[in-house]
DNA sequence: AGAGGTACCTGGCAGC
DNA sequence: TGCTGCCAGGTACCTC
């Protein structure tokens, strides 16, 4: 379900409600995550007051007065506001209340998602120590990017993945980039020019920004804090598009893998 | 050091 | 209808 604008879209969703709230309870009805959510978590948090709702790469990190939640949705997590009560599902798996009765509710069918929490306002967890550039930001950019790829032999889209090189681009995002730039996702990272790499930065940030502009996409059931849908699946040009024509050229849309995801591309366009 | 594979987990779907 | 196998938006960790 989530990657990057998603994230974004979900942080925008719920930061409204948040801000400034103090933490009246914590209800964990299913502690094994990715990793087993703390047992202490719930008095942790307890009274804590909310400063801000902040993103470092896919995590969202929950600012307290005391030290800051991480919350990371996986491959399938997501975060609802409820204003009132409404019974927990299967999945429901954590709901954080707040002192005006508004719940932040928790669901992750798989399961691969993570709450953690770190003594630490400036959110300098081990998780997020080794994380490359936002791809948004003024650090990932062509010089950057084309200086990291040298004598590297992988393929590029597992590269352009890899959340040491930049962070936040996922699946589905790193098939439409490279699908804009005009790069074959086969090709060895390493051996694409500096001039290509201008055009896959520009590509990166304009898929993301456009995504997040609408809201994300929804492939199965993601939805803002609101329960809305994103709506940037009307804009995917490769990703799913398996055996349709290209938006530029026609030639039929091919799907392949690389390191063991789907991958989609026009074999005309991208080289 | 770099590259690739494995593991975590559930639900949905195609094929038989 | 029911079973089996495969696939899914992530990523830390392991081995070679």
């Amino acid at each position: 379900m989530p990657e990057l604008p998603e994230v974004e879209t979900t942080r925008r969703g719920i930061e409204p409600h948040l801000r400034g709230r103090n933490i009246r309870r914590l209800i964990v009805r299913q502690p094994r995550l990715r990793w087993p959510v703390a047992t202490g978590l719930a008095k942790t948090l307890q009274h804590r007051q909310i400063r801000q709702v902040s993103r470092r790469a896919k995590y969202l990190l929950i600012g307290t007065d005391k030290g800051t939640l991480l919350i990371h949705l996986g491959m399938s997590g997501s975060l609802r506001i409820l204003t009132r009560h409404a019974a927990p599902g299967k999945h429901d798996h954590i709901d954080l209340l707040l002192d005006n009765g508004v719940t932040l509710r928790y669901t992750d069918p798989r399961r691969f998602g993570a709450w953690l929490w770190t003594a630490d306002r400036s959110a300098s967890h081990p998780l997020l120590r080794k994380l490359g550039p936002e791809p948004l930001s003024d650090d990932f950019n062509t010089e950057y990017f084309y200086t990291r790829s040298r004598g590297r032999k992988l393929a590029v889209k597992s590269f352009l993945m890899d959340s040491h090189t930049v962070v936040g681009v996922g699946n589905i995002y790193a098939s439409e980039a490279l699908f804009r730039a005009g790069i074959h996702p086969a090709r060895a990272a390493g051996r694409i020019s500096r001039q290509r790499y201008a055009a896959l930065v520009e590509a990166v940030k304009q898929v993301l920004a456009e995504a997040i502009r609408q809201g994300g996409t929804t492939l199965r059931d993601f939805s803002n804090g609101e329960g809305k849908p994103g709506y940037f699946q009307q804009s995917l040009n490769v990703y799913g598009q398996t055996g349709k024509p290209c938006p530029v050229c026609t030639t039929p849309v091919r799907e392949t893998r690389t390191s063991q995801r789907s991958t989609f591309y026009c074999p005309h366009c991208q080289h």
